[in-house]
DNA sequence: CTGAAAGCGCTTACAG
DNA sequence: CTGAAAGCGCTTACAG
């Protein structure tokens, strides 16, 4: 094991106090008058050592880390790992790395990885919060830690957020369905009180009654934890005796267990039943027929994410609502 | 802003020495004897202050971090994503935090991420090498740095690894080709000089061989930063003017990309080409028929990965190399 | 132009 | 049983 090599080795090759190497090394030379030959000597000393500042040391004296925590429900979820793709990628961009962890929907899960992330001290925080998960981020904030929302928010608190236009963009997939003649529109929902999930829900219920609806107005709702049995559940139901002609999905998730029932009960698209899917997905392009469905910006919605956050992280005090615009790509599933 | 909670804090709150708090707090009352109810008043008075430890300020003095390092390709690839997830979950039990970054399948990318977890002085990597990274994996190793690879692996040095048994994977894959009649079976690999490929590259020519098909080896190939324009000249070629019956995958990206062109070619599986895909996807469950597949267990790659470098970092010095089984799934595409 | 020194928040060998 | 003190590797206000 090579020992690692500190300001002080080069510091004494050079004939210099630790002092001196710290702001060559840092770019300070100019502001501090150093002398040019100096200056060079540290630099080929530094070199030749193949010094590697050790940023720990750094962080306790600066008391910041250049480190971002990332929290997302799950990264195995495609719309998560994305997401964290683009954060990361972002971050990276400005001198950040990004320390994750997914909450599973978990709320005690959620305290753990946010203590952890807090221990540490990262500099600031990218949540997509659970359930159940507010006093935590209401802590978080009130200990004056920098935090953007991701995917949700809650009501109940001013923090900066960067989120879908989930309610315009389940009222425009009703209306969708509404222009090609299909009226029995029902929708199906991950049971959860979450922002995100609650606007999509109004979308849907507020555009089937613009439309004169009221009365067809149905939500199925999927417990996160137990979504392949309710969805088997809500499938018998739905689909042993078809009594609805379209159904729209509130994430990717959802869509892909709602598609594999739809081919298990034979129900033919857009013929006996017109689809709407979530999020975007490779298996939305090769069902037959291809499935139209409600886009996020996700390119945007993660470097918002990382820009309002470094702004913060930097000392702004304002707070930043974002809300990215869907797209409704449209294929033939409707 | 709340003011950080330090050791010295409730030091001073319960009247003793920063040393005891710190004994208390790790465990150590028993060993060093502390009074117990001196042991009682700093638990309270932590909990009561909320107390969270500075790692930073512990990983500086302890030379250790607890600290992972994951370098995947791609964490937006569901094979990674996946891993990722696996690693992460598995490294938060044994109380380590993953600090993770994309190579991009590009050295100079993978070499800038090295630098950086290296500064946070992270505890040991585990990484999926990309081409021209032995040299810098080299180094890595010879700076005494614990590192574990996963999917890929250099012949050239003895490291850690955990792989699929590659060449026994695309071996049983053609056999199960010709077990079912197929001769003329082509392969589509990325143009790649790491392991992991040239293992699949050569389970099939030697299964090939083995079956006297020597005549109609035949393996396309297609650059990873060029996938998409490279696909769509092989289908171009080969669907066309059908000539082959049977076509291999060599990772899960390509079996999107081949499928995706299969569709548009309008090619009737299995009746016109049999099809076999790498690594599982949901969209091998819809196409029609389900696509017969080479599964890794990811699960147990991830666990393993995890397992060894944590042995590592507790000073084992032994080298251990794992090569996992594949699973062929078999479904209705061959 | 340059250096000595303090200090970030811990842990731990040592002394009593 | 307990405390004073050193030290991890940096940065930076201060003094000259």
């Amino acid at each position: 094991m090579a020992k690692k090599v500190s300001l002080k080795n080069i510091a004494d090759e050079v004939g210099v106090s630790t002092a001196l190497v710290s702001y060559v090394l840092n770019g300070l030379e100019k502001e501090k008058r150093v002398r040019p030959e100096v200056v060079e000597k540290i630099h080929a000393v530094a070199k030749e050592l193949k010094y590697k500042p050790n940023l720990i040391a750094r962080s306790l004296r600066k008391g910041s880390t250049s480190t971002i925590g990332l929290i997302v429900a799950d990264i195995s979820n495609s719309f998560f790992a994305q997401l964290a793709r683009i954060i990361e990628d972002e971050s990276a961009k400005y001198g950040y790395t990004v320390i994750f962890g997914s909450s599973h929907e978990d709320h005690s899960k959620s305290e753990v990885l946010i203590d952890t992330l807090i221990n540490r001290q990262v500099d600031g925080f990218i949540i997509t919060p659970c359930e159940k998960s507010l006093e935590q981020i209401k802590a978080l904030n009130q200990n004056g830690n920098p935090i953007v929302l991701i995917d949700r928010y809650f009501p109940e608190i001013s923090l900066n957020h960067v989120v879908l236009d989930n309610f315009q963009s389940t009222y425009s997939a009703v209306n969708c369905f509404v222009e090609k003649g299909y009226k029995k529109i029902d929708m199906i929902a991950y049971k959860s009180s979450l922002i995100n999930m609650q606007e999509r829900i109004r979308g849907y219920k507020e555009a089937m009654k613009d439309n004169g609806l009221d009365k067809e107005i149905s939500v199925e709702e999927v417990r996160f934890h137990h979504a392949k049995s309710d969805m088997e559940k809500i499938a018998e139901e739905l689909f042993n005796d078809l009594k609805i002609n379209a159904l729209l999905f509130a994430t990717n998730a959802l869509s892909i267990y709602g598609l594999y029932a739809i081919r298990k009960y034979n129900i033919t698209i857009p013929d006996e039943l017109a689809v709407i899917g979530f999020d975007g997905h490779e298996v939305f392009d090769f069902f037959q027929p291809p499935i139209t469905y409600i886009e996020q910006p996700l390119e945007d919605m993660g470097k918002e994410a990382v820009k309002i956050l470094l702004d913060q992280i930097k000392g702004s005090k304002k707070t930043v609502h974002v809300e990215l615009k869907h797209q409704l790509i449209e294929r033939h599933s409707c």
